[in-house]
RNA sequence: GGGUCGGUGCCCGAGUGGCCAAAGGGAUCUGGCUGUAAACCAGACGGCUCAGCCUACGGGGGUUCGAAUCCCUCCCGGCCCA
């Protein structure tokens, strides 16, 4: 497959990129330099969408799948029923088989944008599955004898994700959770046992249960898996990468659940000390590129190269060109200056993309406190938070600053005579068109 | 099942009869400085018909002029014992 004289090995890019967190045995990097090797990440089914969260695996699995290895995202259809008991994370709902066969659908389709699925890759065609077909049937007997007479309660207690909640004194465990780690090594057996799969790769929080099935697998059939683990991604601050600039809310791979333009924001507004790993983790762009857009950023900040760079190519890979430029042109409008002076079709555009609702002309003629007129339309959360951004000069009609806590609309504020842009702080908008 | 400790705002965590919408920290939001960055500085941070009022300290009931704070009871969790 890959021409290997022209381009760099599979190890190499992916030391480069900083994708290698730990590795079980070095030897395995010669192996996926030389393709064939089968390999596979979990993917959460808890949600109808991926976020954000789970980029870095996707495109770990499509470099290794780009460089001759088969890809298998796993969908945890029966783990997802159970959950890791990872870090704080409280107990999580049981959801029923019928939401998770339709959340593993959905999510088939996203991973269709970073897989080849299709026949014509050969032998390193990507394979979605669902452990459901497996664990669903599995009955407890065989299990503990087959499954859990293989490791000791003194090492899965041992494990950090256990630990962790086993210390803190205000929660437990339950029982299930606890199973979690067994469910996956068993995952990573029964795919080494159907077909061939010898790897599995995840973030490194997942080293634990990662090293445990290459233990299950070695004690069932003798056969050598191994383990591959990226670094944990964070923000410039330390902490977990993939909320939104409002701080609770997921990013998420779905357009309907986040837009493209609030994609391509979120990966616009990147710091500047992680944009060149960002760069490296989440985007195919060669090296050489990257390093040209780190010394951009290093010398002209300002023009925030590498975070258009970055933005562009992600919003490329997951809702393609179309979109990544109706994203950028929204953007250059929104945060080029003036929206007021935009012509009427580009405003139509920026409606697309920013979130919008409508304003009756009667309500309109009854000139409506902007304070409630922010509250209605879902910029803020209640009218006390409209009233304090209001107080504290953070809220823009048009980009002009609104002043006073009575202030109204009125037809004087209409851009081509239907249109409002509000704002509160920096970036978020909203548009009002009256009808 | 028994004993014991605990359940406070988005999170952590003070508070043990009035001065409590409730210290402090974190997160978040807004403003300032900048580059739609970070750091830093300032303010805000339950809701509303906003100088006042309403709802809140696991649920319900009670004592009291007055309860997050005391009593009863129920629910939930930790630890120890059975």
């Amino acid at each position: 497959m890959a021409d290997l004289a022209t381009m760099t090995a599979i190890s190499t890019d992916l030391t480069a990129r900083g994708l290698i967190h730990q590795v079980t045995d070095e030897a395995l990097l010669a192996k996926l330099d030389h393709g064939g090797v089968i390999t596979y990440a979990g993917f959460d089914p808890t949600a109808d969408s991926l976020h954000v969260g789970s980029l870095l695996q996707l495109c770990t699995l499509r470099r290794l799948q780009l460089a001759g290895n088969q890809p298998i995202a796993l969908a945890g259809g029966g783990t997802g029923m159970i959950g890791d008991p990872g870090g704080k994370s409280v107990e999580r709902p049981l959801l029923s088989l019928d939401e998770i066969a339709h959340n593993v659908d959905s999510i088939r389709e996203q991973i269709a944008r970073f897989l080849d699925f299709d026949a014509s890759a050969g032998s390193s065609q990507a394979v979605l599955l669902d452990n459901a077909e497996w664990l669903s049937s599995v009955r407890y007997l065989e299990f503990l004898r087959d499954v859990g007479k293989h490791f000791t309660v003194n090492q899965m207690v041992a494990k950090e994700s256990v630990k962790s909640r086993l210390e803190r004194p205000d929660q437990g465990i339950s029982y299930t959770e606890f199973s979690y780690m067994l469910l996956q090594a068993y995952d990573f057996a029964q795919l080494n046992e159907r077909l061939g799969c010898t790897l599995q790769i995840g973030g490194s929080d997942q080293w634990g249960n990662i090293t445990m099935g290459i233990d299950l697998i070695r004690r069932r059939s003798g056969d050598q898996a191994y383990g591959l683990t990226s670094p944990l991604v964070t923000k410039a601050d330390g902490t977990k990468f993939g909320k939104s600039e409002g701080g609770n809310e997921k990013v998420w791979l779905d357009a309907k659940r986040t837009s493209p333009f609030r994609l391509y924001q979120f990966f616009l507004a990147v710091e500047d000390a992680v944009v060149g790993s960002y760069l490296r983790y989440f985007t195919f762009l060669d090296l050489e590129e990257i390093e040209a857009l780190d010394l951009s950023t290093a010398q002209q900040p300002q023009a925030r190269a590498a975070q258009r760079a970055l933005a562009a190519a992600v919003i490329d890979l997951i809702h393609g060109p179309t979109e990544r430029m109706a994203a950028q042109e929204a953007s250059r409008a929104l945060f080029g200056g003036s929206v007021a002076s935009l012509d009427e079709a580009t405003l139509l555009e920026v409606i697309e993309e920013a979130p919008a609702t409508t304003l009756s002309a009667h309500r309109l003629d009854e000139a409506p406190l902007v304070v409630d007129v922010m509250t209605e339309c879902g910029l803020v959360a209640s009218k006390s938070e409209a009233r304090r951004a209001l107080e504290q000069g953070g809220v823009f009609v048009n980009d002009q600053p609104v002043t006073g806590i009575d202030a109204a609309l009125t037809r004087a504020d209409l851009l081509h005579g239907r249109y409002v842009v509000l704002r509160k702080g920096k970036r978020s908008y909203h548009l009002l068109t009256v009808s």
